[in-house]
DNA sequence: TGCCAGGCCGGGT
DNA sequence: ACCCGGCATGGC
């Protein structure tokens, strides 16, 4: 157990309290919600979910059966419509053809065969993946973000160098093997991101500011 | 106006 | 094994 995780942690909780994440009423909702967030802000994705959800869309085999070009127009809202279009329907593919659409049945395997299968989908990388794997199925797995990035590099917990591996290696390593520490902690560093480690770092009333190096957030190079 | 958002893929070194 | 551009709408 890593005690600056933890001191990282109970400051950002004690700042924000549970967030409640993921925000979606289904695990399937989840799976969409992690395509579509790609790189976009949530409230694009919230109006898109609500074009499939007036359509009943919102179940596997349903929207598999959707013409990508209409897939492409209820989800425009989400910036890259197009690619994401057809991310959603490789996805779509996946659930059925593998599963039969069958979700619990998918979390049903296990973590490291489930993880390499959903990366072998056209459009889940590591960060898709392991939102799925965590938000929609309840696995064990440390969602890296670019927030998480920031943060872990910023800090000098790791060097800037530090890939996707080596991040999630740092918080399983450091941490509890806890679904639950494993979703908060995520939703946390989101939040404390959004606020405060955009691409210029606001530290002024952070969270997390008495943790940094002296002189401040470190840079790259 | 310009910059940024809860990435991922493909092509070029 | 890196590095980089493309993808695109919406909010501030």
């Amino acid at each position: 157990m890593d005690s600056r995780l933890k001191e990282a942690y109970d400051r950002l909780f004690a700042a924000y309290g549970p967030r409640h994440w993921w925000p979606a009423d289904s695990p399937f909702e989840v799976i969409v919600g992690a395509v579509l967030v790609q790189n976009t802000s949530w409230e694009n994705v919230r109006k898109a979910i609500g074009n499939l959800r007036e359509n009943d869309l919102l179940e596997p085999h349903a929207l598999r059966d959707v013409p990508v070009e209409e897939l492409e127009e209820l989800i425009r809202p989400v910036g890259y419509y197009r690619v994401k279009a057809r991310r959603l329907r490789h996805v779509l593919d996946f659930l059925v053809d593998r599963y039969d659409g069958d979700l619990e049945a998918m979390f049903q395997t296990n973590l490291r065969e489930l993880r390499q299968q959903l990366l072998g989908v056209h459009g889940i990388g590591q960060e898709t993946a392991d939102s799925i794997l965590l938000y929609a199925g309840g696995m064990p797995t440390f969602v890296v973000d670019a927030y998480t990035y920031r943060v872990v590099t910023r800090h000098g917990w790791l060097d800037f160098d530090a890939d996707y591996d080596a991040i999630q290696d740092y918080f399983q390593s450091g941490l509890p093997e806890d679904v639950q520490l494993y979703n908060e902690y995520h939703a946390l560093l989101v939040e404390v991101g959004k606020r405060h480690c955009r691409k210029k770092p606001i530290c002024l009333g952070c969270p997390l500011a008495e943790l940094l190096p002296e002189g401040g957030p470190l840079e790259p190079e």
